[in-house]
RNA sequence: GGCCCUAUCGUCUAGCGGCUAGGACGCGACCCUCUCACGGUCGAAACCCGGGUUCGAUUCCCGGUAGGGUCACCA
């Protein structure tokens, strides 16, 4: 028997009911017809849990990289593994995407909708299988693959072996028993039922490399595969090796976007595009999100950091364009700039380029966040910070969402405060903050705060704050303009025999009681119960008159 | 350990043979100012080490060192 007619047969004895063709996927799955420089970029992350911040990161630069080409971008669930598998872990997946805006062309959508499931899905791995099996059988009639029926046991002692015999681990060579069996021994084997893997019977020479130019990292050297690598495990599923080389060409992906920790298992992939004789795509590798821990940076670690998932900046209320932006920023560090010069532009507009990602992983940065988001929320309307704080009080604030939508013009009259000006106050960083920043303007917080009195001026006695707040209340009224409101506290002031600028205070502090900040100050205080606060007419104003007198007399 | 990747202020980075090494966050000072925030001005703060190549290296090459990744029937 030729060998050619052997390996037909051991591939009819091992999936025996497999009787479709690659050519058969190959027809029905046609190359796109798209412009010749879009890009089609996919997200293929397993359900095995919360979506890492990392993940969104990668799929953020695969959509921007897709859809500022006009290209497709697409989820592609990669659930070949279903010891690991998460019951609601694709749901959080979809959610996740379409919380950040992250849209996607083709794939799953929500339980039930999966969209243009017919054209180059299904959109599932696990509903693929037929398919992968297929290019097994492919490779298994070509002598490219072989099956293997080493147990897990005789794998440990093998590694084991090499291990004390300091050669490199790994099913290879004359360590691959299995690798010439013959078509007798298979069927013996199959006849015990043995369970078995299929392998990918390599060619490569470990002495060998090339260059191999990544998008991302530029060139790198690759060292060739000579690991016969599992392509089909033994319950059938593939591993994510021969799923990312199947579905990537058959699903007419131009550019594969994923973590560097990829990078070493190139060779394997771009040998078994070899065997199967058709294209590799274009790869950018790109480095993950780090941390700082004892000193020594690491990925950002599911099970130990809480920052990793999308889940925690969501309960502290960021923006999704505050985090978006961070990450772009992280990704092509021309975005500072680019936002400096578009303030109001979509950061959709932002251009991001695969061979601008920085080659060294970059630490998380809170601090940095925090200052985009600032910037963020900074540009929106009090009408949107209104909304989206509602949003995230709904879920993550009952009582503060109640206190919301009963006092909504309230809110809105609170949130315009120093919105509107040519300099917007940046103050709020997330909507997590914004509760605690505006309770003294309601009066069942306020009453709860009992001004503490050594938050006035100490050089003032109690005696001068009487008579400042009852001076004060006397001509107060609600003033049309910032200046006029100043003017009165000014007078005010000098007639206590404080000073009406600072400046003149400062010239001869003995001729004053205090300055005029002191009179404001007092005023502050006691309507606020703060020493800090946004600008105080404008405060007043939004209080009304009945309630700035309610607490002058308090 | 083998292989691969990476290395500029505390952090994110610009730099692509000649620069007082630039920016941003954070930090400090001052100005503006009714406090805070904003804004403005200024400041402290970096080329991992050693060899080459070169008239000249942060930049190119080699070697160390350090950090990261990977060596599964996980992705």
């Amino acid at each position: 028997m030729t060998s050619e007619l052997e390996n037909k047969k051991i591939a009819d004895l091992l999936l025996p009911n497999i009787i479709k063709k690659t050519g058969d996927y190959i027809s029905k799955y046609p190359p796109r017809n798209l412009p010749e420089d879009a890009k089609v970029t996919r997200f293929g992350p397993s359900p095995t849990g919360f979506l890492h911040i990392g993940g969104i990161y990668t799929a953020l630069i695969s959509e921007r990289i897709a859809h500022q080409s006009d290209g497709v971008f697409f989820l592609r669930i990669e659930d070949t593994d279903k010891t690991r598998e998460v019951s609601n872990g694709t749901a959080q997946i979809i959610n996740a995407l379409k919380e950040f805006g992250l849209s996607t062309d083709e794939g799953p959508q929500s339980e039930s909708i999966c969209l243009n499931s017919g054209k180059y899905g299904p959109y599932k791995q696990s509903e693929r299988v037929d398919i992968y099996l297929t290019f097994a059988k492919h490779l298994l009639e070509k002598g490219l693959a072989y099956p293997c029926f080493c147990t897990k046991d005789e794998l440990e002692t093998l590694r084991k072996e090499q291990e004390s015999n300091k050669i490199r681990p790994g099913y290879y060579g004359k360590w691959a028993r299995h690798r010439d069996a013959g078509l007798k021994e298979i069927e013996d084997n199959l006849k015990n039922n043995i369970p078995f893997v299929i392998r990918l019977k390599s060619d490569g020479v470990e002495e060998n490399s090339f260059v191999f130019s990544d998008l991302a990292k530029g060139k790198i050297n690759v060292t060739e595969n000579n690991n016969d690598i599992v392509l089909i495990k033994a319950d059938s599923y593939p591993t994510y090796h021969f799923a990312h080389v199947v579905d990537d060409f058959l699903m007419g992906v131009t550019h594969v976007i994923r973590g560097d920790e990829w990078l070493s298992s190139l060779p394997i992939h771009l040998q078994i595009f070899k065997f199967l004789g058709i294209k590799a795509p274009f790869y950018a590798h790109i480095s993950p999100i780090l941390k700082l821990e004892n000193g020594s940076k690491r990925k950002l670690s599911k099970r130990k950091d809480p920052e990793s998932s999308v889940d925690f900046y969501f309960e502290k209320g960021y923006p999704v364009d505050s985090i978006i932006e961070y990450l772009l920023n992280i990704a092509n560090s021309g975005f500072e700039d680019w936002r400096r010069g578009n303030p109001y532009f979509s950061n959709m507009e932002f251009p991001v380029k695969l061979e601008k990602i920085s080659k060294s992983g970059a630490l998380f940065d809170l601090n940095k966040l925090d200052n985009i988001s600032k910037e963020v929320i900074s540009k929106m309307t009090a009408e949107e910070v209104f909304e989206k704080t509602l949003t995230w009080a709904t879920s993550h604030n009952k009582n503060f969402a109640n206190i919301l939508t009963e006092n909504r013009d309230f809110c809105l009259q609170i949130f315009s405060i120093e919105r509107n000006d040519k300099k917007p106050r940046k103050d709020f960083a997330s909507w997590s903050e914004i509760e605690e920043s505006i309770s003294y303007f309601f009066d069942s917080k306020f009453e709860q705060v009992k001004v503490n009195s050594n938050l006035f001026p100490e050089h003032l006695t109690d005696t001068d704050i009487q008579e400042i707040v009852d001076s004060y209340s006397n001509v107060y009224q609600e003033e049309n303009n910032r200046d006029d409101w100043f003017e009165k506290i000014k007078t005010l002031s000098e007639s206590l025999g404080y000073a009406s600028n600072i400046k003149d205070f400062k010239t001869s502090p003995d001729s004053y009681k205090g300055h005029v900040g002191d009179v404001a100050m007092v005023l502050r205080v006691m309507v606020t119960g703060k020493t800090q606060t946004p600008d105080l007419y404008e405060i007043m104003n939004v209080l009304g008159k009945e309630r700035v007198l309610k607490r002058l007399k308090f």
